[in-house]
DNA sequence: TATGAATGAGGGTTCATTCAT
DNA sequence: CATGAATGAACCCTCATTCAT
């Protein structure tokens, strides 16, 4: 890689990781063009060659931040070895769910900043970055059981904002409980909820 | 009642309505208090009288919409009449849910304006006019069930994050699906968390 | 007196000592009428009733100011008993000194707000409610020494602005001396300036 | 120099003359930000980058005006061929007095804006632009004389409040007299309350 | 006479964005 | 590619003043 274009790179994701910090203490709307580029140590105009504008970085941000912490989760979660679709699904929302308390700035900044409208976007294959099919692999899995789980698509919708809504509550304000206690009370509602929606 | 004061109130909840609409269409930081005295038709200096300053006024308006939408569903529910907990607790989420797809822009308004905390707050008796005390209620028909419930208030906060996040999605972007398809869905959901916590 | 006469005059005093003790604190323009009428509790239009705007109360509250300043100086300073103008002049200055000393908020509020003039004005006998013809006065008692003096005019806006203007610093900041320090060298200073005025 | 830095120093230069201006004739607190940059020329935002605002603008403006107008005295006065120490404040007087009555603004500015405390810092070495160490010259001056002084600090604090406030009267509203009418008279205090100094 | 709710122009300040260098 | 000075609209908020009661 030429010197230019490592260069260039690294600029871009020094922004990148400054307004992720920022976003995610500050809020979106109190923290600056300034701020960012003071932080990423750019020039303001480098700012607007690389995005269109704080909108543009914003989603460029979420769909990046989204894909990484699934990626991780299908990565590390094993959940190829378990045996129901319920384990499977307890499997990697304790992934999540560890790597959301270890970094409450992702937390906080994706329950500030998303909806279920970009989220989903963001899990769709195709678009961008995202290495794996998310949706498809859920999918795939829940057609391997020997139960069939009816609309699966309104179960995962369920479950994923149950998770995204209360994480943000438990791990930043540490309200009404501590992730610690919350995460058995996640495991068995998520299992309710899949068992709800078997045939 | 005298002409000033019926006066004085019809300026505050003409400041109350204009920017409940504002802030549910347009967001909180993208609502001036421009934009609303121009829409409640009042003078900038008249939206001081009543407000220290635009948090202030959000933090009336959520209290004062959470509390209204609590009050419709105690009474309308007829929780009363219902046999076991998990029915009343259906009952109860039904009208919520009728509440907010009646008025979209409530459901928008909360969603984007409120965190469990404030939330909480707002539910708790004797902060301002709430009529009744909510969480008390619920408690208190969780008693008289035969079989006992573990950590009730994990469990209320489980249940109303999950109505209050999906509902936004389901009414305002009818997104995965619409609210007559989601409502039996989510009836199923709460009956099973419900009884997850079953001792 | 009637009542209401009574009453009437003690809104006007009231508006008058408190606008007086925040112009001296926080200065004039600093202050609102807001902050005046609040701290004399009286209506906002009530002001109004009395004085024309923020200026007018601020010519009348200086004139008020100057003259019960000049009066006490007059009456306590005992000068009729002093052999040579320099004397009486000093005796005079003690007065007005000690004074100042005793009231900082006057110090602060004559130095802050006053012109030559408006103080100048102020003196002038037939304006309002002073007691003396405190020019006429001075000019009265150099008439009585067997030396003569040029240009008592001159002399007296001198002596008067370098007290004004000294005492503001040493009595409110205490810089570049305290009062007690500076007294005598005053006192030098105002006999050597009405020396170089003998003919 | 390059185009940039010309142009950057041109338009704090103007923001500086223009306010100056403004404050001498309308007075610190009438006068906007929005009055300044109009008739300097430039965009409100540009105000803020150069000031950090209204009040560090003034401050600068005072420190620049007071070193100017001494360092024109300590150059022009030819003090140094003067035989006694009084001989050498007068002629360091007349130049002050002089651009004074040549610049009134400058003396309206001065007098409407300053306060000893700071008039006083903006003569100490060492801090800014200034050329001179004006009071460690003045100092010096004096112990080259036979006769010593005592309080050197009070006496030089007294005779500049003495030109300082009297000099407004006189320049701006040549009340009571003119300032040709007036040197003579300064002169002659001037001596005099140095004489009082002496041991 | 006395009130205080209502006014709205104007205050200081911020900030996303542009563009000449 | 990169810069950062310059912009000016828009922001939130204050306040002297009026006027219906």
């Amino acid at each position: 890689m030429g010197k230019a274009v490592e260069n260039k790179l690294k600029k871009y994701s020094s922004i990148l990781s400054s307004s992720f910090e920022l976003f995610s203490t500050k809020g979106f709307s109190k923290t600056s063009v300034e701020d960012i580029v003071k932080k990423a140590d750019v020039a303001k105009g480098t700012f607007y060659l690389y995005f269109k504008d704080k909108f543009d970085l914003r989603e460029k941000l979420i769909i990046n931040s989204a894909q990484k912490l699934f990626d991780v989760a299908i990565e590390q979660s094993g959940y190829k070895n378990k045996e129901s679709f319920t384990d499977k699904l307890c499997a990697i929302t304790d992934v999540i769910l560890n790597e959301m308390a270890r970094q409450p700035l992702l937390t906080k900044f994706l329950r500030g900043n998303i909806s279920w409208a970009v989220f989903h976007k963001s899990l769709e294959h195709g678009r961008g970055q995202g290495k794996y099919d998310y949706i498809g692999i859920l999918k795939e899995e829940m057609g391997k059981e020997e139960a069939k789980y009816h609309d699966p698509e309104i179960m995962i919708f369920m479950i994923i904002e149950l998770i995204s809504s209360t994480s943000y509550s438990v791990i930043v304000e540490n309200d009404p409980v501590s992730p610690d206690v919350y995460k058995p009370h996640l495991h068995d509602c998520i299992a309710a909820i899949a068992n709800s929606f078997k045939e």
